[in-house]
Order: structure tokens, then sequence, then C-alpha cells
DNA sequence: TCACTAAGTTGATGTTCATCTAATCAGCGA
DNA sequence: TCGCTGATTAGATGAACATCAACTTAGTGA
């Protein structure tokens, strides 16, 4: 507790201060969620599929593409529709999925350099 | 191997086709590395830090945000920088770290719905 | 009701990850 | 050189996760 004690930045050796932090914790785990849904290739290729579709996709036809099993894929599929990022729903034989644009709008939002807020 | 093992695709009763994957698999293993780096509340409100400062951030500005140990925060910035997302340089006593928004363009775009290639 | 198919759930297993303490590296000043 | 501080590295540990086989649920059609 003596010489190097003090931050740079108040003996102003060192660097600009953090004004304030853009993200709360709150949303900093809300974001994370989202973001460790997408941390799985086999879930980002899932996400790309459903995505780019434009319209709702047949789990049979999303299997195929993929070298794990089905409950596997099921398993992928829930860990996106938990964090928000796609719905689906059952309609005879086959269950179809499709996106949820506001959450993946809201996710590159956080990605985009937030203004600084001073 | 009798009655439905036809895709419904191709009976015509289910949905359209997936014409292209949007994303092949090393774009997709890619990506997803750089979603995990972004995966962790603490990481995430890491960058958002570094992002929004607009300049270099000390890393003794920095951790005292943060409830967890020295060592903790080292290892969390180091995974944001093997993902590309930050880098960093000592200079003197201390080491500054500072955002590389190609990667989070990148990453931006990825989630940015792709337009339907067919 | 029965046989068949699509999709999801359960339970188990091996791996990855976040965190800590202790030790080490790097730089400054006396 | 020695002592001090900032930051990273190494090793260990407990929790979370991806995956599969086996089973269950839901729906179709005969």
């Amino acid at each position: 507790m003596s010489k190097q004690q003090i931050s740079p930045e108040r003996s102003g050796g060192c660097c600009s201060p953090i004004s304030v932090m853009a993200l709360n914790e709150s949303a900093a785990a809300e974001g994370a969620a989202v973001f460790k849904a997408l941390s799985d290739p086999i879930r980002l290729r899932l996400m790309s599929i459903i995505a780019s579709a434009g319209d709702e996709v047949c789990v049979c036809d999303i299997t195929p593409h993929f070298a794990v099993s089905g409950p596997t894929i099921s398993h992928h599929l829930r860990v996106l529709r938990e964090a928000g990022l796609v719905d689906c729903e059952r309609r005879g034989t086959w269950v179809y999925y499709w996106p949820l644009p506001d959450r993946m709008q809201w996710i590159s939002a956080l990605l985009a350099v937030p203004e600084p807020t001073h």
C-alpha cells in the first residue's frame, strides 16, 4: 500500500477512464446465454439453415445434413428454442421450426460497438 | 422402408427444400468459436468495456469491476484474444487491451439473416 | 386396435470449461 | 541487486455440456 497503489488512470499515467459500462450484469447474462446457444457448430448451422430458409423448416429435412444422431439434433434444437432464437410447431407427423428474428437482431445490436455513453 | 420413408419435401407434403446451406462446416466452426468466446457473462462484459472505451483499456482498470480473481480475468482476456476479438500490449508495468472491430463486424454479419441463396 | 414412422425425453458417460491457489514472469525504483 | 507490484501461467477441482442408446410420446393409416 505505498507507491503504485493508485490506479494509473487516476495518476494520469495510464488510459482514459471507463466512463460507463455499456452492459450491466443482467444484460450480460442474458446476452451470454444467447451467445452460448450459438457457440456450437451444429447449432450455428441449424440456426443458419432455419434462418436462411426464409420459411419454416421440417426437422426431417434438417437431420440428414448432420452426422449426429436424431436425439442430438433434437437436443440442439431445444437449446435454440430455449434461447428464444427459434420456435416450433407440430403439424401431423412432422415438426416445423422457424426463426425468431427479434432475438437475432437484439444480439446483433449487442455486437455493434456501442456508442460511448458519455 | 415402406410408406413414409420418403421425405415430405420430396412428396410435396412438407416444406420448401433448403436450397443452399448458408454456412458451411468450417465457417460454422469458426463462427461458433467466436460465439463461444462471447458466451460467458464476464467475457461479454469485458468485451463491452473494452469496445465501449473507444480506446485501449488498462487491465488494472478492468479488474476492479469484477468479483473474480485476477487470474480468472486474465484467463477470460486470453480467450477473447485467442478468438481474435481483442489484442493487447504491455507498456511498462501495465497491459493494455483494445478491440479488433473486424472480428466483431464479421460475427455480426453472420447474425444478419442471410439473404436466401436461391 | 395394431403396425409403423417422426420427434423428443431419459439416463449415463467422457470431455470441456470456469475458477481458485500457488508459482512465475515483467517492469519499476531504491 | 533487492523488494515491490501488475499480470500471466500452471495445476487441480467441481460443474456444465455434447453425445449416444434405449425408451416414450404423438400421429398416420390399414
